[in-house]
DNA sequence: CGCAAAGTTGCACATTCTGCAATTTTGCCT
DNA sequence: AGGCAAAATTGCAGAATGTGCAACTTTGCG
């Protein structure tokens, strides 16, 4: 019966990391160059250098091990918000998340270039990437719930700020993605919540233009 | 038999459209009995007395059939948004649509709640779900870029609007079911758009309790 | 060392989904 | 009615996904 709580894992934690990325990668490499339809786990695994076995033991599909999302992954965008102060009213505290998400986006070199170019492109892809979104959502909803001390089930706003939100990130990056990553993707997501902000009204006067 | 009315849409047309309903409903019943993890194509194909590869011809998968979506069917939604006058302002026809939607869901009987609870419940049939909005979404954006005058590749607007208001739908319809579907979902859906219209501020005064 | 926990692997198995070719059903025309 | 062509159904083969389970190997640590 050893300690747990204070065990430290050197070389396990390490190992599997490492395991994870060399997985994402093979995946990623493999399905820009054939096409995410003809990649099989088998590849992957063998590309990674474990058994197909294993694969399932670090990603439940194929399109998460290419979008490069594990199971019970804590997302990036619930850590921030969770860092914000609680008093900041939701749809700011979402708007200083959503755009810290992609300014790590943009600088996230080539690999997210090449993810979102295959999600924009596959159809499959694209799913894989909503039931994250949708992951995301609940959780965040929670927070902002907390925060406002409303009850999730019974008011409908956290839900609704959550939701409309994510849905600009979405919306920016699939612009961007559109516009072949021209001008800053910052840009669009403050744009996105300027329209939010107004109501969702049609904007009189016409938005940046990269084209 | 008199052919007047029978054969005006024809024999073929009306046992495909059986055939069709007849999947459907044996995939909603014995998901609802069962769980739909338990449920397998061959069981539904049996229940509705055809071969499992015949289910294929009509359903992409088992989510599909569950929750009633037919690969290619044309979605009510974007009937009704095409229906609208041009001139309106998106949002007010976004609105219409989508509470019209709403009614309709309401009046439909019993099928539409069970797959709602179905879908509130297992994590698979949100997913599909959310596929299906994902593809109603990308053609409604479409159009209202027709509408607007738009580049639905250049201009965040069309596609912002419309992820805003399907999203309210869809957060409209599950605490409507979280409230185990007291109240009306109209009601719901007012008070979403509202939100939408005040630039998502966090309402001072708390909307329609049900609980 | 030696034990326990964690990770990997092979194997069996159910299931999904697709392509293809054969067969049956339906619509329609003479 | 009879028969032809299009459409729909079906069986079959096969690739691939994903899971449970029981070894086996590796790692951490006393």
């Amino acid at each position: 019966m050893s300690p747990t709580e204070t065990m430290r894992e050197g070389l396990r934690e390490r190992k599997k990391a490492e395991t994870h990325q060399a997985l994402a990668a093979a995946a990623l490499r493999l399905a820009d160059e054939l096409g995410p339809e003809r990649v099989t786990v088998e590849a992957i695994a063998d590309a990674a250098g474990v058994s197909p076995r294993t694969f399932f033991n670090y990603f439940s599909s194929k399109e998460d091990a290419i979008i490069g999302i594990a199971p019970a992954q804590s997302s990036a965008l619930l850590a921030d918000l969770l860092a914000r102060p609680d008093d900041e009213p939701p749809l700011d505290a979402l708007r200083a998340v959503v755009l810290a998400a992609a300014e790590r986006l943009q600088a996230g070199g080539d690999d997210w270039v090449v993810r979102h170019r295959l999600i924009h492109k596959h159809h499959t892809l694209a799913v894989a990437r909503s039931a994250w979104f949708a992951e995301v959502e609940r959780r965040m909803t929670e927070e902002v719930a907390r925060r406002t001390g409303l009850d999730p089930g019974a008011d409908i706003y956290p839900a609704l700020v959550v939701s409309a939100t994510l849905g600009a990130l979405r919306v920016a990056i699939d612009t961007w993605q559109e516009r072949e990553r021209v001008g800053a993707l910052e840009t669009l997501i403050d744009d996105a919540f300027d329209v939010l902000a107004h109501g969702l009204r049609l904007p009189q006067r016409v938005t940046t233009q990269a084209v």
